[in-house]
DNA sequence: ACGTGCTCCTGTGTGC
DNA sequence: TGCACACAGGAGCACG
């Protein structure tokens, strides 16, 4: 979604200048280095790998991560700069492209590939772009539970806390299952429901309340009824974050 | 190779 | 209304 965002409003923009006003949101680069790596480059296309986003310019990319609370805006006149902005591109026509972040557990930076960024961080492949086939070779041997694994961004990068719960809710399928024990059927129908969940959530531009019914994300609150069963939704800790799902239609057996 | 707990940071919701 | 506290959608790290 940011990504369509920001190529629909800026793909051909020239970056004027940049404007670091926390330079602690800065991954592996000065904001003196950042400044020089950007300044008079065109923004030519916008990649996304997981969660991972890549502003492609004349001679390197510009790398953006949102963490939990970063955003990306694009201001085209005179408006107010949001209140936790950390990264201002100021863009020829007058638009400013601003980041956004109030925890700050987002990062920017630069790189030369993009293969070699994801290389060096051991992502795995994207969510919506691995074959079934990769998909399922590359979680089938763990023991762990099936919801770290669908978490953990080396094995496949792109499902966060709220997703990896919503895929497991419409493959009916107990996050704490060790993987190495899911079925043939199961490990194919979650990899087809990340897809359907990912691909829904960006038809409403991730509004939880468009969603079509029977989405967890609707109603992801304690106690709630189960929304596409007879359950109660629970919730639990499961590697630290907290996990919610229907008892009833997720079984451990 | 795995789970656990801690860390970074700030805003929001809850209970007293 | 004010305050203390728990918790939050990410991810890296040390440790056992």
């Amino acid at each position: 979604m940011v990504r369509r965002y920001i190529e629909a409003d800026c793909q051909g923009s020239t970056i004027i200048k940049a404007n670091v006003r926390d330079p602690s949101i800065l991954e592996q680069v000065s904001s003196r280095l950042f400044n020089r790596a950007v300044r008079g480059m065109k923004i030519n296309r916008v990649v996304r790998h997981g969660k991972q986003l890549f502003l492609e310019l004349d001679q390197n990319y510009l790398t953006i991560h949102l963490g939990m609370t970063g955003d990306v805006i694009v201001l085209k006149g005179r408006e107010r700069l949001p209140k936790h902005a950390r990264v201002v591109l100021h863009l020829d026509g007058g638009r400013r492209l601003v980041y956004d972040d109030a925890r700050k557990f987002g990062a920017i930076g630069i790189a030369g590939s993009i293969a070699r960024f994801i290389g060096e961080r051991k992502l795995g492949p994207d969510a919506l772009t691995m074959s079934k086939e990769d998909f399922i070779t590359r979680v089938r041997r763990s023991h762990r539970p099936i919801k770290s694994l669908l978490l953990d961004q080396h094995v496949v990068a792109g499902v966060g806390n709220l997703y990896a719960d919503e895929c497991l809710h419409q493959s009916r399928v107990h996050p704490q299952r060790a993987t190495s024990e899911l079925s043939q059927g199961e490990l194919e129908t979650i990899w087809l429901e990340m897809r359907h969940v990912l691909w829904a959530s960006i038809k409403v531009s991730t509004d939880f309340q468009k969603l079509p019914q029977g989405f967890l994300l609707r109603s992801r609150t304690e106690g709630a009824p189960c929304p596409r069963g007879d359950g109660a939704l629970i919730s639990i800790k499961l590697g630290g974050r907290t996990t919610m799902f229907c008892p009833v239609c997720q079984t451990l057996e």
